[in-house]
RNA sequence: GCCCGCGUGGUGGAAUUGGUAGACACAGGGGACUUAAAAUCCCUAGGCAAAGCGCCGUGCCGGUUCGAGUCCGGCCGCGGGCACCA
């Protein structure tokens, strides 16, 4: 009898799946195809437990497929670029690119002993110049398509540090660095038309059946499609009208005033000759400029003294403020207010003295207004105070649209569908990230870099004096050679931009490329064709808007400018989004009553070793700082691979958070023992046993039929906790199982493949050991016989008025008629009814009897 | 503030999608083996009550239904996203 040694099995089977080259795939037109991907990491250093947990879920369905018959395609990656690789360089010194590849090293050496099913051949980073090489050359198809633009957009500016800070370097609204009030600031910035996919990106989610409906759903309210009105106020003073957008022109007969935003054309007018307003307007450029942000600030306004008249009834004239939750970048940058029906608007009437107009009531309530804007729900009924547009009483949407359709014949405004959807501003005035791939020329304008210049290289030194990244801002903008280069096309000085791309650029086509690494242009549609879509896409919920939206949009994108064949335009056709796995949190507090954190191996019995009680928080997301980490190389080195796999696998559903605790992981060690022990035992029995014991063989392959039904049904639906409390249950009924040798060892290689996508090194042991041929891996996937599964009986619960009272064991054939017989002999029954007649009995065949009475 | 989720024993969770609530596992309690411990194996286990009957129970309040953890309405709490974090 050996013992279950994983650091003897597993370096064996991964050495054995090299040999095979299982993992590595080309085209094959005579298998169907199966493409599987895990997001990316971004290479922070270290593999954390919940890429484990991700790539592992990647990996059963990987395995899992390659069982069923298909030619799996499982790459992984590297999102290379970003903010964090210049922080680093910024704090220790060093360069981004060494930083980042030195973490990429580690983490593959990481990664490699979790034994994943992975073609390493396709591994790129998105900082190889290879990669963001091609990453230009789409941009400037994009550009000749007219899919990308330049334009304004407001960015948060550091005005100690001369640079510009992401949102998550603005702290309560100051520089996370210099301490500095940030201000806003407006530069020409590169842009991608997304919004012109507005409609397509909306309507095609519907197609997408197999991505969860709360991402759907998500994505639908973000890209926010809304029919309304641009109607435009005339000015008492007979300059321009200005023009508002409303998405409840039904509110129309109680507007009482105008909001502008502060970056409206007319507001920045009239600030040149009112210091106040201009005061006004440059203290909303002190807020933050996240929504969230927006949202939960005062709102504030200023009167411009301005009128202009109400579009129906033009004697009644309204004042025109300047609002800063007004966004310009939604709808005209203008709305009229009506309090009446808008809580913010209510808020703001109040406390400026704003006149409150109804423009409807609820039926049989005419009450005024008083704390609480009336806002109906839109299947509410309304009746109208005004019957302006020929309105008496009618429900939400319907009110609108004939608002609409009135006044467009009465020529006063136009209906206008619009999206919440804002172009995506790819610009960032930092290092580490592609080059946009443009010259400004001063007398050719922007002026697109050749093709065969690509790649714009992004430059390693300062003529030999490598980088400096202690000087805040972007070191491309200062570089002495990098950025005076010839123009391109009249070959006369000129400068380089040295905007680089978002990081979400990288991401939106990553997947496409691993279908052709090497490619020398960004994909090879042979390739691309035959490998897309991801036929599953796994990743975490955070994100289930821009990533992935981003990605629809590149897929499309890419399919215009000739990148992706049309049958490829959704690039993920089915969506899974992962949990986090989490940690319980251990701090002391010193003297001045500060948080002190540790990490889980210095905590026993919930003391530390000192003795000292340490305070427990309850699970949370792992994070370095709070110290509740627990690193992978450290499970895998005391329990092994398949331990830590299936640990991760076991308890909580794949889309919940799961919580790390060490019993759990010795627990799921002591089950693949007993697994391994199990093996060994049927390995020991004698082939030639002459006992008889059909029945006990029959039990056992029902039990194993069962199992593989469940188990198959587990993976396919991403109940992966699920499948495994069925091989949970299965192992306990072979272990107990006094069936004979063949049986035994039928059950056993069938649990080896059934547990092979979870526990692979294990089960090829299992099955070698078993004296299966070849590979468990290259070993079909098992099918259940549904007839070697069923019974003959079934035993159906009893219940009176819905609570359950008893039971009863009927034959599979028996009808509801013989049911109902043997249901009202039953004890329970017959005490519930006390002697009468059931007011009625019902049954669901297979599965229960409710007795009314 | 807005959008989207989630909430079940001491703990993680299961429940064939409206049909026996608590599968499976962890921690706990009891036992076997052992000189002893570790390891292993077996039994036990929602709460109250208790000689078998019974009552309560899926965050809270209400509704639909023969039947609700599951559907509907209203709350509370927690989490994700809010366009320059990845």
């Amino acid at each position: 009898m050996t013992r279950y040694d994983p650091s003897v099995i597993e370096p064996k089977w991964q050495a054995a799946w090299d040999a095979d080259g299982t993992f590595a795939v080309e085209r094959d037109s005579s298998r169907p195809k199966y493409y599987v991907l895990e997001m990316f990491p971004y290479p922070s250093g270290r593999i954390h437990i919940g890429h484990i947990r991700n790539y592992t879920m990647g990996d059963v369905i990987a395995r899992y497929k390659m069982a069923t018959g298909h030619n799996v395609l499982h790459p992984m990656g590297w999102d290379a670029f970003g903010m964090p690789a210049e922080n680093a360089a910024m704090e220790r010194g060093g360069h981004p690119s060494d930083w980042t590849y030195g973490n990429i090293a580690d983490m593959r050496a990481q990664m490699k002993p979790i034994g994943l099913s992975i073609d390493w051949s396709r591994e790129f980073a998105t900082c190889d110049p290879e990669y963001y090489g091609q990453q230009q050359a789409l941009f400037l198809d994009f550009l000749e398509k007219g899919l990308v633009y330049r334009k304004a957009a407001i960015v948060n500016w550091d005005p100690v540090d001369m640079t510009v800070l992401a949102n998550e370097q603005v702290i309560d609204g100051k520089g996370w660095r210099s301490g500095a009030e940030v201000e806003r600031r407006e530069l020409t910035q590169w842009f991608f038309k997304i919004s012109d996919f507005a409609e397509d990106l909306l309507t095609s989610l519907d197609a997408l059946d197999d991505w969860p409906a709360k991402v759907r759903l998500m994505q639908e309210n973000w890209i926010g499609r809304s029919r309304g009105i641009e109607i435009p106020f005339q000015r008492t003073d007979g300059a321009e009208p200005i023009t508002c957008y409303s998405t409840r022109p039904d509110t129309l007969r109680g507007a009482s005033f105008l909001a502008i935003s502060p970056e409206h054309p007319v507001s920045r007018e009239l600030a040149k000759d009112n210091p106040e307003l201009a005061d006004f307007i440059s203290e909303t450029r002190k807020m933050d400029t996240t929504e969230a942000a927006m949202e939960l600030a005062e709102k504030k306004g200023i009167d411009t003294g301005l009128r202009v008249r109400h579009p129906v009834w033009p004697e009644q004239e309204l004042p025109v403020w300047v609002g800063n939750f007004v966004l310009m970048d939604y709808g005209t940058g203008a709305v009229f207010g009506c309090p009446a029906h808008d809580q913010r608007d209510l808020d703001f009437a109040r406390k400026y003295d704003l006149p409150i107009v109804s423009a409807f009531h609820m039926p049989g309530d005419e009450s005024e207004i008083q704390d609480t804007a009336l806002v109906p729900a839109k299947s509410e009924t309304v009746v109208y105070t005004d019957h302006f547009a020929g309105l008496t009483e009618t429900t939400g949407q319907a009110g609108i649209d004939a608002t609409i359709d009135w006044i467009e014949a009465k020529n006063l405004g136009a209906g206008q569908v619009r999206y919440r959807l804002r172009d995506w501003g790819l610009s960032r005035q930092r290092y580490w990230g592609c080059p946009i791939p443009v010259v400004h020329c001063s007398t050719c304008g922007i002026v697109p870099e050749k093709k065969e210049n690509l790649p714009v290289r992004l430059p390693y030194d300062e003529g030999g004096t490598p980088i400096d990244f202690s000087v805040p801002g972007n070191p491309l903008d200062r570089h002495p050679t990098w950025r005076n280069v010839p123009c391109p096309k009249c070959g006369q000085p000129a400068l380089r931009e040295t905007d680089t791309m978002d990081t979400f650029v990288d991401s939106s086509w990553y997947f496409a490329r691993f279908t052709a690494p090497k490619a020398t242009t960004p994909t090879s549609l042979p390739d691309v064709g035959y490998w897309m879509n991801v036929d599953q896409y796994i990743g975490g919920i955070e994100h289930a808007i821009l990533h992935l939206l981003y990605s629809r949009f590149f897929a499309r994108a890419m399919y215009l400018t000739g990148h992706l064949p049309n049958d490829s335009v959704e690039p993920f056709s089915a969506l899974f989004t992962q949990g986090m796995v989490t940690h319980e949190i251990y701090l002391t507090r010193d003297s001045e009553g500060r948080p002190v954190y540790h990490f889980p191996e210095e905590v026993t019995d919930g003391r530390l070793e000192d003795g000292t009680e340490v305070e427990i928080i309850p699970s949370a997301k792992m994070s370095k700082s709070k110290k509740n980490v627990v690193d992978p190389a450290r499970i895998i080195a005391e329990f092994g691979a398949d331990t830590a796999r299936w640990f991760v696998l076991s308890d909580s559903p794949p889309d919940r958070d799961v919580e790390w605790t060490a019993s759990g992981a010795e627990a799921a060690f002591k089950h693949l023992g007993r697994v391994w022990n199990l093996c060994d035992r049927i390995g020991a029995m004698d082939p030639d046993g002459r006992e008889e014991h059909p029945g006990e063989d029959t039990a056992l392959l029902r039990a194993m039929h069962t199992c593989i039904h469940d188990v198959t049904m587990g993976i396919e639906s991403f109940g992966f906790n699920a499948a495994i409390a069925k091989l949970y249950g299965f192992t306990a009924n072979i272990s107990k199982s006094k069936a004979g040798h063949a049986a035994q060892r039928e059950a056993i290689m069938t649990l080896a493949q059934l547990m092979a996508p979870m526990t692979p090194h294990l089960a090829e042991d299992i099955w070698a050991h078993q004296g299966g041929k070849g590979l468990v891996i290259n070993a079909p996937w098992p099918t259940a016989d549904e007839t070697m599964m069923k019974s003959d009986n079934v035993t159906l619960p009893i219940q009176v008025n819905g609570k359950r009272r008893s039971e009863v064991t009927v034959s599979k054939e028996a009808s509801n008629a013989d049911i109902e017989a043997l249901v009202l002999q039953d004890d329970a029954v017959q005490r519930a009814l006390q002697g009468g007649a059931p007011k009625k009995l019902i049954v669901v065949p297979g599965r229960i009897v409710n007795v009314v009475v």
